[in-house]
DNA sequence: TGTACATCAGTGAACGCGCGTTCACTGATGTAC
DNA sequence: TGTACATCAGTGAACGCGCGTTCACTGATGTAC
């Protein structure tokens, strides 16, 4: 059967979307094609025509994702609020949805063990993020803020985040994340 | 055959130094139980006199790792050198070395995926080296610390940590590590 | 002292299963003649 | 206008492989009689 032009682009979307979401629930390791195929409604087969390797699918995945977090963070810093954006990332809700969260959090310790090219374009796109934060933090302290410096404040945002999820009582879990917000505000001064 | 009254420890003692190296370098899922084995000299048949399954070895390995680091870093704050400590933990030589390093970094947010008492164990075991933070802290700013306070401080290490090992660019890698120490050093003030 | 048996870590093949990947095939549509 | 063919996303079964786990068996030693 031919489909419709933008039939093609639509499948692809649909698998990128459905892997974007499993692999931060479930690690790249964790979940296989079958699964995100039948999540796009497609049988295995089909994942061939749309992308090269399960590698190259994770690399697309990253970069959308990346690209889509990165556009949010630069709308959400337009009026210079760095609170509110570290107080959203560091929110119990964020803590609870890690298939639509950030993919630094969920994936960058399995991200550094993948081949060269995928470090790289992960780290790249991680970069750009950084980059929106450095500005946000020279302006709020009137001096120039090294890219590594910005690095090291996302690292806090990261790591707290992940000791938050992988803490199994809530509340304490929540006091993790306010203490980091707390910390996080510390470092932006 | 029978064995010496120390050989059956001894094989578990190397089916879990084998294990948990493994796990922090690979991931658990990225290791199966086949190459611990025989990275213990041992067939595969034998894994489950000594272990349940593969999840009750993780829950050991991490026990025992960590158990091991937090004694290692209540050595090193008897003297309060918390700086020295800190650097360590984001040294070039941590950064390459995961497989003999901090779990945490490695697997928190594989962990985190796991089942309820496997992160019971983690957290709780992750819990008491943040007690020695706190304690340090606390000693350093003349004032209470609280456990989240301590956790944040360790998250940001652990992102730090985390966000090095994904940048390929080794000078890039390098100036994370150092912007890291200085942002540590500042929540530690 | 000598023989029969229990112990138990270790062996190695097998279990069913899911993995990433390949491939011969389908069939509705668009194009060429 | 009607027929033959090319296109190509999708199908579904199969590939070899490694996974976690199970199991009947081995065999050197210690214990019981």
């Amino acid at each position: 059967m031919r489909y419709a032009p933008d039939h093609n682009d639509a499948a692809r979307a649909r698998i990128l979307d459905a892997a974007s979401r499993l692999f931060r629930e479930h690690g790249v390791d964790g979940v296989g094609l079958a699964t995100i195929m039948a999540e796009a409604d497609l049988t295995v087969g089909t994942f061939y025509t749309h992308f090269k390797s399960k590698e190259a699918l994770l690399q697309e995945s990253l970069l959308q994702t990346l690209k889509a977090r990165n556009e949010a963070l630069r709308q959400a810093l337009v009026d210079g609020d760095l609170e509110l954006a570290v107080r959203t990332y560091l929110s119990v809700d964020h803590r609870d949805a890690p298939g639509t969260g950030c993919p630094v959090s969920a994936l960058t310790a399995e991200v550094a063990r993948h081949p060269l090219p995928t470090r790289k374009k992960f780290s790249s796109e991680v970069g750009l993020g950084i980059e929106l934060l450095v500005e946000c933090l020279s302006k709020r302290r009137g001096a120039e803020v090294s890219q590594a410096e910005g690095a090291a404040f996302f690292g806090l945002l990261v790591g707290t985040l992940q000791l938050a999820r992988a803490n199994p009582d809530r509340a304490a879990s929540a006091a993790i994340l306010e203490a980091g917000v707390r910390a996080a505000l510390v470092l932006a001064k």
